[in-house]
Parts: C-alpha cells; structure tokens; sequence
DNA sequence: TCTTGACGTGCAACCGGTTGCATAGAATAG
DNA sequence: CTATTCTATGCAACCGGTTGCACGTCAAGA
C-alpha cells in the first residue's frame, strides 16, 4: 500500500533518525545492539524516540530476522479445566520472556489442530502442543518446520513433558488396598489420550502389586455426564471403588452414586485425576495431584530454551505425581 | 539478517514467478487478485506454486498490507471457569474467518493488561477485551489505535457486548419471593468488575419490586475460598437464601453451609451466577445462566464485521438471562 | 611522524510480499 | 486502415526494520 502517511500515522525509524540528525541504521542499533554505539549517542536516540512516540514494528522487524517473538499453544478443549491452569502459566512464562501466544482450541480433532498449525506456521518461532491429537507422522512434519515441544504425548525425538500417573496412581491403589477394597474399577477416558493410556497401564499394574482385582470401563469421553452415564456399569462389577481417569469424569461419576442412593464414601470410594477440581466436590475428591500448570511452565521454558540455543537433543522431563488423600475414599462397606 | 537460503528455505514468490516464466507481482496477484489475470496464467501459477510446496509470506504481507489477520483476545483469568467457554467461542468465530488469536491473561492486574495490550498492538487488527480491568481512559488510549470490542464493560463510544443480568437475577428474586423468602443477601464479587456492579444492582431492584430485605456481603474476591469463608457472616445477618456474584463463590457457599452443619437447601437457599459449573455441583445448583460463549461469539463477529467495514457506530449489544432452577433453592425454614 | 587498529557511524542490499503506473498486444470503433 | 479502448502483465517503489561492509577519526605503538 502506498500510502501518504496521515498525521495519526505512526512513527517510524527514518522519523527518529531524522530528528537525531543520524542515520536509520543508527537508530536500528541503539535498540538493538547498543553496545555497538557510543553511549551518548544511544541515550540520546532512546531520548528521542520515546519523545515522539516511536513503538518499534513487530512485524518489519519479525521480516528481516526471521524470528517472530510468537509462540504456539494449541490445547484439545479450553474448556476441559486441565487447561486453563496450564495456559495460564504458559502464558506467563512466555510473558516473561517478551512472546506473545497464539492459542489454537482443536476441538479434540487432529484436522483442527493441523490446520491451525498451518496458520501458525509462518508467524511463530515455536510450537507447544498439549496432548496433541496428531499423528505422530505429522507431529514429526510440523516439528521439522519449527521448534517443537509436546505436553503428554510421547514421542521420540521430540522434546516432551510428560506427567506420569505411575507414581499417583500406585498411591491411589495402596490406599485403597490399605482401606481394605479387593475389587476396582478403572474408568477411562479418550482412547486417543496419552494420558489414559499410561493411567490404564498404571492402574493395571498397580493392581496386580497389590493384588487387586481391576475391571476397565470405560467411559466415552471425558466430561460429567459420561460420568454420571456410567455408574449402573461400575456397580454392576460388584468393585467398592472406582479411579477416574479425571476429576470432571470422577465428579460426574459422584452424582450418578448419589442418584442411585449409593453413598460416597461409605458405600463406594471415588478416586479421580488431575486434581482440578481442587476441594470444590462435596465430599471433597480424594485424587492424583498432576499439577498442570507445572506442566505448562515447563514445557514453555524448554521451548524457550530451545530457541535460544538450538541444542535440541531429546529431552524427555517427566513430572511426578501423588495421591492427595480428601474425603471421597473410606473402607469398602461389609456385607 | 543476510543469508543464501539453504536447500530447506521456504520457497518464495520469485521462485514461483522464475518457475512460472513470469513476474513476482503477477504470481502475488494470481493469489490476492486472480480476477485481474487470465484464467490459465492463474491455475497454471497455482499448480506450479502448490508443486513446488510455496506457501505465502504471512509476514511479508502483513508487512505491506499493514493488515495483519490476527486478533487479540484478553482475560482477567483463564482459570476462573467462566472464560474458557467464551474463549473457546471467540477462538472458533475468528477461526472460521481465517484469523488467528493472540491470548492473553491479565491476571486481574490492569498494568498486564496494558503491557499485555501494548505487546500485541503492533501485529493484530483488533482487540477484543473480556471484563478489562483498565480505565476508561486507557480503554479509549487502546482503541484509538485498533478496532476494540468489549465484553462485560459498558463504555460509551465503544462498541461492546453486554450480559445483562437484570433480566436473570429479576427472575431469581421472585424465585426465591415466591417460595416464601423475606430477607436475602447478594454475596459480591470483585468491585472493579462491571458484572458485579450490574448484579447488585438488579438484586437491590428487585428486593425493592418485591419487597425483599437485602443484604450485601463482600466475599473478597471471586472463588471457592472466599465463598467458604464469607458463609459465618451470611448466615449472621439473618437471611434465608443468597444469590452470589457467580457460580463458583455460590459453590464455596454451599461447602462452606455443611462445614457449618447447615443444610441447603431446606435450611438455606443459594442461587449462583453464569451457569458454568452445569448440574456438576450436588445439590445442582440454581442459578442465572448467562451463556459467556454466546458472548464470546456475538463480541468476536462484530469485531471482525468492525475489520472488514469501518462502520463503526456504538454498538452495545446486550444478551439476556434466565434464571435455571435446580436443586439449592426451596422455601425457607419455619420456625 | 607514519602505520595500525579500534571504534563509531553510514550506505545500501535484503527480508517477501503488494500495488500504482506504464506498456504491449488484442479487440473494437470509426 | 488508423484511432481508441481494454486486458494482461511487468517494472519498480514501498512497507519498516536488520546487517555486512566500507569509511573516517583518533589514539597508541614503532
């Protein structure tokens, strides 16, 4: 656009170099390699250029560097409250070091989340995928294209943050089995979910630890009311106690007891994870603590460091979890 | 930063034009004004672009356009539940109009919101502001320079769309009227929210329609804590039933109600605000729903109407409420 | 005193697109 | 058959910065 510029227009670095007396590239420098100059000269450039409102141009500059200041952060559901604690310390992270966010919501499709990294793409310096729904064939395409770090999903060769249910959910089951329950119920969540996939396996192992007897439902997704859907399943198993694979199932899981005059805990022990819902069930949720937001922060701080300094490598940070024992789980009724 | 391209750069328009036998303006042309070309310069363009793996400079042409196909979507806190639904609506509308979405938290702190602002500026083509927490002054500052729409903030001359709570917390009084109430209070939320200040209020209207004693008690901000806490001093002005500034200090209400031993909602009646937490508290809450991903929506559409015609006008627009009865609220205790 | 080097600054090319204007050839009018 | 109008395309300037290299100056070393 060629374009007389207005008088709201807004100034730019010829604008400051004139009023200096110096040149563009003069100016250029004294924002961003200072050192280069002589000190007065900057003192007085930088004097100059907050005088009359001179804001450098994201953009032109992002043109000519090729870096962005942008990073990408695309989630399944915003609305899932795993996310938002995440979101908001990936936020602040980035915050700190002067990026912006782009946030991609891919409705738990892979196509939705492909085509917005499209459109990503090309104005990001990195991308920061939660519990990406991708393929790992197009994880590692979108990965070659830029920086990439991924939040539970494990995929090698890519930098990963992962919060492993292992340890929270061997808890979970030695309370239980210290509680005096013999028979289980794991339900799970989206078979496309890492997370549900290593909570299985963990809930299957830790059963045959304590030699538990542990009986898979599963529920169609994660949200409250395939919960509440699915406790004429649970009971029909004859467990005392079930683990969710999240708090939002957990909690629907809660109602549909209390719809069929079963009591929690007395007659059935409720377990769920993530521990988002904080104490704000009645009774207060007894859960597996993963802390989001750790999550969240960690992987934005790689992904930062990354783009720093390209050492790539393959990292792998785990994250550990604990049972936070609350008022849903009690010993199994007598019969 | 001067660099020969290495065999994995992006191809770029001169690519295309030198592959194609023509110039750089007529391939940029085949992409943003095809009608200007012949019909098989334009496909045959296309092919060979898409042949080649050439995907337009976002950048580059924010660059010269000065149009940058990005939005900024602020909140005062990702966490608090009732945003995700809204940013997950106005994630989708511009989504659909081919922009991305920078977001940003403000923490409920205007100097981030402002800093936040300010970082985002120069790459976005509009703002749109969810419950800001700036002056109105710096309201003005902000949309001075981009096209703005607000959520839940009602400044003149700036268009912005409205939940009105009136509607809802009118239905909510002659609710709790009709079971047979005399004296409630309005547990408030922030001060600087406008939500907050609509709802008390509509609440001191309606007590007045209906005769009604009303309370105000200030839990110190909005969340499951200080609903908790604020229940001694509730339960001390004599009332029967409250109506809380949202849903999730109406839910630290009902917790902090059985601590004390008191039963709700046959010994107390409790109505929330926004609907957010659905049926998922037990009893399930009544409340006034407020649909903040209607909001979302309507707000995101007209800002992008706002992006294509400058007509900008005043827009308010303003969504309406109702109250949903569920399971917290009953007729009061005799005694 | 002359060379040498460090230091501070300017010149101009470049990032990858967009677009006003010019122009060549074809189509239509006179 | 020439004058006029379109149509399709190219040229080159421009958006607002960054940066390799050249140049001039001044002080220290020979």
């Amino acid at each position: 656009m060629i374009q007389g510029k207005g008088q709201n227009a807004r100034p730019t670095m010829v604008d400051v170099a004139n009023a200096a007396g110096v040149s563009k590239s003069t100016v250029s420098r004294a924002f961003s390699q200072p050192e280069m100059l002589g000190t007065e000269t900057v003192s007085r450039i930088l004097e100059i250029a907050s005088s009359i409102g001179y804001v450098p141009n994201h953009t032109a500059r992002a043109l000519s560097t090729g870096r962005y200041g942008n990073v990408a952060l695309v989630v399944p559901d915003v609305t899932n409250p795993f996310f938002p604690p995440l979101i908001r310390a990936a936020q602040m992270s980035a915050d700190l070091a002067d990026y912006c966010v782009f946030l991609g919501n891919s409705d738990e499709s892979w196509r939705q989340e492909d085509k917005l990294l499209d459109r990503f793409v090309g104005q990001v310096d990195g991308l920061l995928l939660v519990a990406s729904r991708l393929s790992e064939e197009r994880i590692h395409g979108h990965a070659a294209r830029k920086p990439t770090v991924l939040i539970n999903r494990d995929v090698r060769g890519i930098p990963r943050v992962l919060i492993d249910s292992g340890q929270g959910v061997q808890e979970a089951i030695a309370h239980l089995a210290a509680l005096g329950h013999k028979r289980i119920v794991y339900v799970s969540g989206p078979s496309t979910s890492w997370s549900n996939q290593q909570r299985r396996n963990a809930v299957r192992q830790g059963a045959r630890d304590f030699h538990l007897h542990v009986d898979i439902v599963a529920a169609r997704v994660a949200s409250y009311e395939s919960g509440r859907a699915v406790v004429p399943t649970i009971l029909a198993t004859g467990a005392s106690a079930a683990i969710a694979f999240d708090d939002v199932t957990a909690h629907g899981i809660m109602t549909g007891m209390a719809d069929l005059g079963v009591s929690v805990p007395s007659s059935f022990s409720v377990i769920g994870c993530d521990d988002v819902l904080g104490a704000a069930t009645y009774p207060s949720l007894t859960t597996v603590s993963t802390r989001s937001d750790e999550a969240g922060h960690a992987a934005m701080s790689l992904l930062l460091d990354l783009l720093n300094s390209r050492s790539v490598g393959d990292a792998r940070i785990t994250l550990d979890t604990h049972l936070v024992v609350r008022g849903t789980t009690s010993a199994p009724p007598r019969r």
